[in-house]
DNA sequence: TGTACATCAGTGAACGCGCGTTCACTGATGTAC
DNA sequence: TGTACATCAGTGAACGCGCGTTCACTGATGTAC
């Protein structure tokens, strides 16, 4: 019989507390907003020590800058699924609604995050959503001109509908977000709401343009 | 000759300390947000002293709600203003634009603290914004019921193009109390986009629904 | 007009509390030999 | 494999600070006669 490795070495012991520490604010987050809870607060849930939390993170600055980063990795992830399904090339407006939805409900917290703290955040969490959204609608754009139809688009022209596209994302996100548990018809109106605002955008662009 | 009358009333006096509390705490929600600044704070920029304070609010809460009336108002007198302006109803989409850039210029402060605190401010300051933008939508959908080429929509489809035109709105608002000041060629783009977004909203709808 | 009293916006001391941060520490995990 | 030492995640006491709120107060404005 050989000796039982450690349960957890350091290392992955440090990590699990670091995740609950992330965890923690995000969970504190959604009530309050990230600005207004505090350091103490955070380690208390997470069930630390405050100064252990040093260990982890430098300041609360710090760890809402973490949790950007968590919460724009879910949503990129979100859109390299997306463009995995075939049914999203075709049907483009009805896929990106459903998916929409369904990456917001599974990822609530981080959505929630990402829209409450692009306003209501402290200085630096704010300006780091600024720049990761600006990054995204690029992104979004260089995925967008591939599409039939839109590939005789002006690149500034795909970057527009890009931008109106991520707009519309984050307010639809704010929406589901908000949404009470267990209201399907909820879900179905604003679902229904996102396809009219994005043929809105697509159907109005064209025309306009030609 | 007659004695000169008291400089100010009791009454007159005790309303200017109001709104220098008012404003102070508009001007230092600028920048931390209203959620982050104290009673202490507010107090200390309106040259009283901490318990004065009490005079005029029972709690922060309260002046936040004060806030969001102060801030409302001036946005329904933005849209009465606009409504008397010929322009508007010949040439809606141009006007509008022009209207909310100026609106918002002028009144970057109340502006601001409605697209900040809706998502980032306490409780009862987000739920009273949100009420206001409710009302206002449906409002802002009467004055659309009675333009040209719009009178024969259903009222379920102006109410839908009047929640898109609001959340734009909200959207370019944002972008302009954001806009450093002096660069009047950031303006002209936002201006612009704003245009080009109402325009798609419209042309969108009617062709969608043709 | 003058006097005596009431009102009440603003004062200033005091309180208990949760905060972020410091510091020296403990004891389990990891490493060298 | 066993021993001796190093590392370092988490501890717990202590600090000074700004906070919201209480209280009894002051003194100018307002009112009754």
């Amino acid at each position: 019989m050989t000796e039982p490795l450690p349960a957890e070495s350091r290392q992955a012991q440090k990590e699990r507390t670091r995740q609950l520490i992330l965890s923690s604010a995000l969970e504190l987050s959604q009530t309050q907003g990230f600005a207004q809870i505090s350091l103490r607060q955070v380690s208390r849930h997470a069930g630390i020590v405050p100064t252990a939390f040093y260990r982890h993170f430098d300041s609360m600055d710090q760890l809402g800058l973490a949790l950007v980063e968590q919460s724009f990795s879910t949503l990129r992830r979100m859109i390299r699924d997306a463009q995995r399904d075939p049914q999203v090339f075709d049907h483009i407006i009805d896929a990106a609604a459903d998916v929409l939805v369904e990456a917001v409900k599974q990822s609530k917290a981080h959505f929630g995050f990402v829209s409450r703290e692009r306003v209501g955040g402290p200085d630096v969490v704010r300006s780091a959503i600024r720049h990761e959204l600006d990054l995204f609608v690029s992104e979004l754009a260089v995925v967008l001109a591939r599409l039939p139809n839109i590939e005789t688009w002006t690149t500034e022209d795909v970057q527009m509908v890009s931008r109106l596209f991520v707009r519309n994302m984050v307010s639809n996100a704010e929406e589901i977000v908000e949404m009470p548990d267990g209201r399907p018809d909820l879900e179905e109106k604003i679902k229904e709401g996102a396809r009219r605002q994005m043929r809105l955008i697509v159907v109005g662009f064209r025309d306009w343009r030609g």
